[in-house]
DNA sequence: TCTGGGGTCCTAGGACCC
DNA sequence: TCTGGGGTCCTAGGACCC
C-alpha cells in the first residue's frame, strides 16, 4: 500500500528554480561574465520608468530579504538596497525552455508544458527503459544541471496534482515524492492556500468556516464545501485536499489554444481616443500575426482596459463573421473600445481573441456589406507582410500611423 | 518612479426560443 | 388575471495559475 508499484500512473513534475533569474545567470556565464548572479541578492524586474516595475524572479539570497515575486521594485529595494537588477528577456527564456523540453522528450513522449518553466511527464511505461521514477528524476535533474546549466525541482507521484505539490516542497535543486501514503504527513499540515487551486479568496472563504489546513479541508464535508465554494470549486478543493486528480498529462498537439491576446501597460496614462486607437492597432497587429501563424481564425474579440485607479474592465463581442486579418481585428477592437470606454485615464490596454478554430474549418458567413474579393485581397497582402516580418523581425513593416 | 503579461475555467443574468 | 420551465447563446466579472 502507498508504494509506487501499487498505483496506476507514474507522474513527474519538473519546475525550473527561479527560472528567469537562473536562465539569465546561465546566459551571462556563457558570455564570459565572471560571477554567478544566483549567488548574490539579485532579481529580474521590469523598468519602473515605463511603469513595469515589479519583481519577476529573484535569487535565493534575495529571498532571504523577503523579496517576493510580483512585489513592486520600490518595495524590493527598500528591503534590499543592494539588490542587483536585470531586465527580462522573454525570447531568451523560450530558448532555454525549449532545450529543457527537448531533453525531457527523451524520457517519454507524453509531456505537458504547463508554463514556460514547468512540465508534467507521464512516465508510466518508461520504467522498463529508464528504471523507477525516482531514478529517472535523479538522472533528469543531473543532466539538466550538467548539460543546460540550471537546476530544477522534481516532484514524483501518481497523478499531476500530487507531483506538482511534491515539486513545490523545499527548493532549490530538490527531488521530492508525494505518494498517496504520504499525503497525511506531507500535505495535510500545510495552509489551505498552498493547495493547487486555492488562492486568496478561497482561503478566506475556507477560514470563515474554520478550515485552515489542507487536512481540515480533506476531512470537511464535501456537500458543505460545494455549497460554500460553488459545485465545481467545492468538489475540486475537496478532491485535491485528498490527493485525488485523474486529469491526464496532455501533450501539446492535443491541446487546443483557447485564446490569443496581448496587453500593454502604457508608459503614461492614455487620455484621448486617438492615442488609444494607436495602441489598439499595434496590439491588433501582434495578436493577428500570432493568430495567422497558428493557422487560426477567431469568432470573438475583446478589449481590456485598466484605468489609473487600477480598475479593470473588459468587453467582448461575438463577431458577425470570423476574422483573421489585422484590419478585421482592429476594426472590431475599435468598435468595442468606443462602446466601452468610460473616458477615464487608462494605464493598460489589451486586445484578445477567443472562439478560435482552424482557418476555414467553419463555414464563413459572408456579410451583406462585405466584398469577398476585397477580403481575399486584404488577406493575401497580410500574409505577405507576415512572411517579411518573420524574416526580418516584427518591426520590419510598420503602418503609417505607427511610425 | 508602487503596482506585468500571458493564460484557463467558472458563474450568473438577460435575451430568446419552444 | 396570473404568470411554466427548459434550453442555448451571449456577455461581464471573478478566481486562479505561472
Amino acid at each position: 500500500m502507498g508504494t509506487e508499484a501499487s498505483h496506476g500512473r507514474s507522474i513527474l513534475h519538473i519546475d525550473v528554480n527561479s527560472a528567469y533569474l537562473s536562465w539569465t545567470a546561465v546566459e551571462f556565464l556563457a558570455h564570459g561574465r565572471a560571477d554567478d548572479i544566483r549567488r548574490i541578492p539579485s532579481a529580474i524586474a521590469g523598468d519602473p520608468r515605463s511603469r513595469h516595475g515589479i519583481i519577476l524572479a529573484k535569487s535565493e539570497p534575495a529571498k532571504k530579504y523577503g523579496i517576493k515575486t510580483a512585489m513592486t521594485l520600490a518595495e524590493a529595494q527598500r528591503r534590499c538596497p543592494d539588490l542587483a537588477l536585470f531586465p527580462p528577456d522573454h525570447a531568451m527564456y523560450k530558448v532555454y525552455s525549449d532545450r529543457m523540453y527537448a531533453l525531457l522528450c527523451e524520457y517519454t513522449d507524453i509531456i505537458e508544458r504547463f508554463s514556460i518553466d514547468e512540465c508534467w511527464l507521464d512516465y508510466t511505461g518508461s520504467e522498463k527503459i529508464f528504471g523507477p521514477p525516482l531514478e529517472a528524476a535523479r538522472a533528469i535533474s543531473a543532466r539538466i544541471r550538467k548539460e543546460l546549466g540550471f537546476t530544477v525541482n522534481i516532484g514524483v507521484s501518481t497523478n499531476k496534482l500530487l507531483a506538482k505539490m511534491a515539486s513545490e516542497r523545499e527548493k532549490p535543486d530538490k527531488i521530492h515524492t508525494l505518494y498517496p501514503g504520504e499525503i497525511a504527513e506531507k500535505m495535510w499540515p500545510l495552509p489551505t492556500d498552498e493547495l493547487f487551486g486555492v488562492g486568496h479568496s478561497t482561503k478566506q472563504a475556507l477560514a470563515r468556516v474554520g478550515l485552515r489546513t489542507i487536512g481540515d479541508v480533506a476531512h470537511a464535508d464535501a456537500v458543505m464545501l460545494r455549497q460554500l465554494l460553488k459545485p465545481v470549486m467545492g468538489q475540486l478543493v475537496h478532491d485535491h485536499a485528498n490527493g485525488i486528480d485523474d486529469t491526464p498529462v496532455l501533450r501539446e498537439e492535443l491541446r487546443a489554444e483557447k485564446s490569443i491576446g496581448h496587453s500593454t501597460t502604457t508608459p503614461r496614462d492614455v487620455t484621448d481616443e486617438e492615442e488609444a486607437l494607436r495602441y489598439l492597432l499595434s496590439l491588433s497587429e501582434r495578436v493577428g500575426l500570432r493568430l495567422r501563424d497558428a493557422g487560426l481564425e477567431a469568432g470573438v474579440a475583446s478589449v481590456e482596459l485598466k484605468n489609473k485607479s487600477f480598475y479593470t474592465y473588459r468587453h467582448q463581442k461575438k463577431l458577425p463573421s470570423r476574422v483573421r486579418t489585422t484590419s478585421e481585428i482592429y476594426e472590431a477592437a475599435c468598435a468595442i473600445f468606443r462602446e466601452m470606454w468610460r473616458g477615464d485615464d487608462l494605464r493598460l490596454i489589451g486586445v484578445s481573441l477567443t472562439d478560435l478554430a482552424p482557418a476555414g474549418a467553419r463555414a464563413r458567413q459572408i456579410s451583406l456589406f462585405e466584398d469577398p474579393e476585397e477580403t481575399a485581397r486584404g488577406r493575401a497582402i497580410e500574409e505577405t507582410q507576415d512572411e517579411i516580418r518573420k524574416k526580418f523581425g516584427r518591426d520590419a513593416i510598420k503602418r503609417g500611423t505607427l511610425v
